[in-house]
DNA sequence: TATACTAACTTACATAAAGTAAGTAAAATG
DNA sequence: CATTTTACTTACTTTATGTAAGTTAGTATA
């Protein structure tokens, strides 16, 4: 076993390969969102979601914000190192959209 | 639960985020290359490396080619529309470089 | 006041996916 | 004839994910 592929790379991908994590980093480009959205635009689990965005935040991509009102509104956005990942997104939307049937 | 998410947005997700998948589309990039070559290089199992390049070959995005010499040789590489990922693999490895620690 | 409802989770348990290690077949090499 | 290599497959274990129910806090409804 003699890898020969770029550590960071091999991180980045080791992310994205996270079931869902991809879908959610698409998700909050279009804007901050609530847990019950992003639950139910991707169709992920709680379980899983509160798992990943965890994940998301350790890795500082993703931001939860807390905003004391009446009810407590929770926000998730994307970080600066998040919103980055945006051109990766776009490529990829490119790509289903010319090679892949519905 | 009402999915607002492109349909082959979800669908190409759905590849990437199969571990090992894109590890091996960009280890393909630098040209065709055989099953131990790929298990060494990436560090993922015979086993799961099998499933994936079947998979990867129904789908079109691998092919797999049989070189009838003594001893026979197998190489896998990209078809069109593995090459058409290559903008996909390149954003992320910009993503990497300038955002992750080794 | 009791009941129900919503958001944002967590916990317990079941199932699916991946890892590990050994096995197989066909040919080449010592 | 025994051993090695490539390209797998099979059996078994561990990890990841899904499902469903429970929790806490506040809001609305009867």
């Amino acid at each position: 076993m003699d890898k020969s592929i770029c550590p960071r790379f091999e991180k980045a991908m080791g992310f994205l390969s996270q079931r869902w994590t991809g879908l959610i980093i698409y998700q909050l480009l279009s804007g901050p969102q609530r847990f019950c959205s992003i639950e139910s635009s991707i169709g992920v689990s709680g379980r899983v979601l509160s798992e990943r965005l965890k994940d998301l935040e350790n890795e500082g991509i993703v931001k939860r914000d807390v905003f004391p009102e009446t009810p407590v509104r929770i926000e998730y956005s994307l970080t600066k190192k998040g919103v980055a990942l945006e051109p990766v997104m776009r490529e990829m939307e490119k790509w289903s959209q010319n090679w892949l049937e519905i």
